[in-house]
This record gives structure tokens, sequence and C-alpha cells, in this order.
DNA sequence: TCGTGGAATTAACCCAAGTCAAAACCCATG
DNA sequence: CATGGGTTTTGACTTGGGTTAATTCCACGA
């Protein structure tokens, strides 16, 4: 069975506001979610209050807590919509049950592993490699759409500055 | 049947000296590396010359260049040898065919890049959310053992400072 | 025991970004 | 069209870490 039909199967789907959260940092939760329509951001909490952006999340994305389905953790970040989105949630259980029976959704799983890998491993080069500056100038050639969607206070938490370290260097940028 | 079974009966051993390179950075490069002994640094050149460390790998770990395995790219950073290692090499493509034929080896190679992906993540969450100076002292805690395996050099280019930069937050930290 | 070369530390100076607080801007709404 | 809330920009000041270069440490071989 082909991926895409196995989700809307096996899933369920749920719709939230802007600004509900589909699951908080702390939580148990093993669902993986597919992203129909809207947009979310996964997002840090430090102890001291401040936010850190792990990812946006558009249409076709698909996004769960690693830790909490794997490990038997709880979520180490937290998952909000920051417009009315419609996803569909998949217990991770079903998922990685049907890797041993299934070879067409198994190889959909590494797949989706995969891809997901290979994001995790350019954002890492990002932040080992390149200055917030550089984070930027990226971020501009690669997903220009971003920044209509979200507001430049995120934009900064998400490149790893402040929103105003990150106006300073927006002036810099276009001189 | 079983990953380790299955790795060595498809894949080719081969030992390298300290110094020696398994791929570098731009290399077409289509294995997965399994490390028996020895100890590894992946790394990063970027255009000035400057090395930045993505991770180190010891025995029992396992590597490779998911771009150069994957998507057809050529590999995103360079493999070293820092001890003298004893490594098995599988063609990426054994792997990724055994998927679709092999239940055992799906499921060893899903949980295979499920570990993958929650070391990626962690490794984010540090140089995003955490100092240089906490990254540090994370290190100490959860691995000390690698303080004694490689230069205090290679130490702060794996945080993402300078050796100098490192030597003052050691002073910082021991105080 | 004395060099010698690589690793680590220290010092002096600089710059990017953080912090805090005060404008300025930008709308939506009444 | 004025008001008020949120977002962005600016300014003044501080700080962590980069850079370069000098110095100290140490292990090791002659």
């Amino acid at each position: 069975m082909e991926l895409g039909r196995f989700i809307t199967e096996n899933g369920t789907s749920l719709s939230r506001e802007p600004g509900q959260h589909v699951f908080r940092q702390g939580d148990q939760n093993a669902s993986l979610y597919f992203v129909r329509t809207g947009l979310l951001k996964a997002y840090y909490l430090s102890a001291d209050g401040k936010e850190n952006i792990k990812s946006f999340i558009l249409p076709g994305d698909h996004i769960g807590s690693l830790m909490a389905n794997h490990a038997g953790k709880s979520c180490s970040f937290s998952l909000v919509c920051l417009k009315q989105c419609e996803l569909v949630a998949l217990p991770f259980r079903t998922l990685y049950q049907s890797v041993r029976t299934d070879p067409d959704i198994s190889g959909a799983i590494v797949d989706l592993l995969l891809s997901f890998a290979m994001k995790k491993e350019v954002r890492e080069y990002e932040l080992l490699c390149l200055s917030a500056e550089d984070r930027y100038r990226r971020l501009i050639e690669s997903t220009p759409e971003i920044l209509k969607l979200v507001t430049q206070n995120e934009i900064a938490r998400y490149l790893g500055v402040t929103p105003v370290g990150l106006s300073r260097i927006k002036k810099r940028v276009m001189a």
C-alpha cells in the first residue's frame, strides 16, 4: 500500500485554530502528524522563558516528537499552530508495526526518515558552520516565502538571534 | 536476518591508519560504515580553510553521507581516522534493497535511522539553544571519555568555538 | 639532561550580538 | 480619523568570543 493512502486509512484527522497547541514540551505524545493545510511552528522554551524555534512546518510536511515516540521519553519541544490547520495524526505504533508486515510502507518510512535526517543534517551544518548573517542570507535564497508567513520576531528565533539582532543584520545585508 | 550478521555477510572490511581519510567532502560515496574499533571524526572544511567538527565516531557507531547516498549528491563533509580503525563498509544500495525483501533488516534500518535522527535532533537543540559554555558543560557530563581521546583543539571545533575560546571557557567553568 | 615542536594558555584588541529602553512604524477597529 | 496594540527599528551599553601573537607547558627523542 502506498503511504498517502495508509495515512488516511489509519490516521485520524484533526483541525486546530491558530494559537492552539498540538502538543507541549514535556507531554507524552506518540503520534506523527501530517500537515494537509496550515502552518505550524516547533519550538523550545528554555527555563528562563526564552523561545527558540526548531522549525516551521508547511503543508505536505510531517512532524512528531521522535523522543516521545521512540524512547518513551516526553516531548522535548512544543508544537503550535500559527494558522488554522488540518492535520492527520498517525499513532507511531501503527506505523512501526507495519514496517515488518508491509514492504511498501516500510520503504516509504525509510524514505521519510531519510529525508528527515537529511533536513536535520543541513540545519546542523548551518548552526555549526554559518554565522547568523549567513543563515539569514541562505534563508532568503532558499525559502523566501517563509518571510511573508511569520513575524520577523519568529524568523529571528529560528535563526538563533534576537529580534533586535536580526533587525541589525537586515540593515547590514541590504546595504 | 539480524543486522549484525547482515553487515558482516554483505559488507567488506577495511582498515585505515590514523590520518587516512575514508572519504572527503565533494566525493561520491555510497556506503555506510560501521565502526568495529578505532576513532574517527567527521568534519566540514569551509572555503577559507576553517574546520568545524560534525561528530566523533566511536566503536559501535555507524556513519555515512546521507546526501551522497540518497540524493545522488556528493559528500558534504569529510571523514578521517584519528586512530587506527577497523571498519565494515556496506553499499547503501544493498541495504536499501533489502528493506523491501527482509522485514528484520527493514526493522533494523528503521531503528538505525531513528537513532540517527534523534542524535541529530539533540545536536540541533544544543547548537540552537545553548551557549558554547553550556555545550561544554554538557559534554563533560554526558561523554567525558571523549576529552581524553582528542585534542582540546578538536573539542573546540566540535563545540563551535575556537581553541582560544574553549580555553577561556574552561577557566570560567572550573572556577 | 637538554633541546624541540606541538598543544594550551594568556594578553590585547575588535566586533557581532545581547540587553534594556525608548522611539517609530503599522496596521485594524471604533 | 484618531487611538491603541503589536511589531520593528534605534541607541547606548555590555559581553562573549574571534584574531593575532607571544608565552608557557610538556612529552619525547637525541
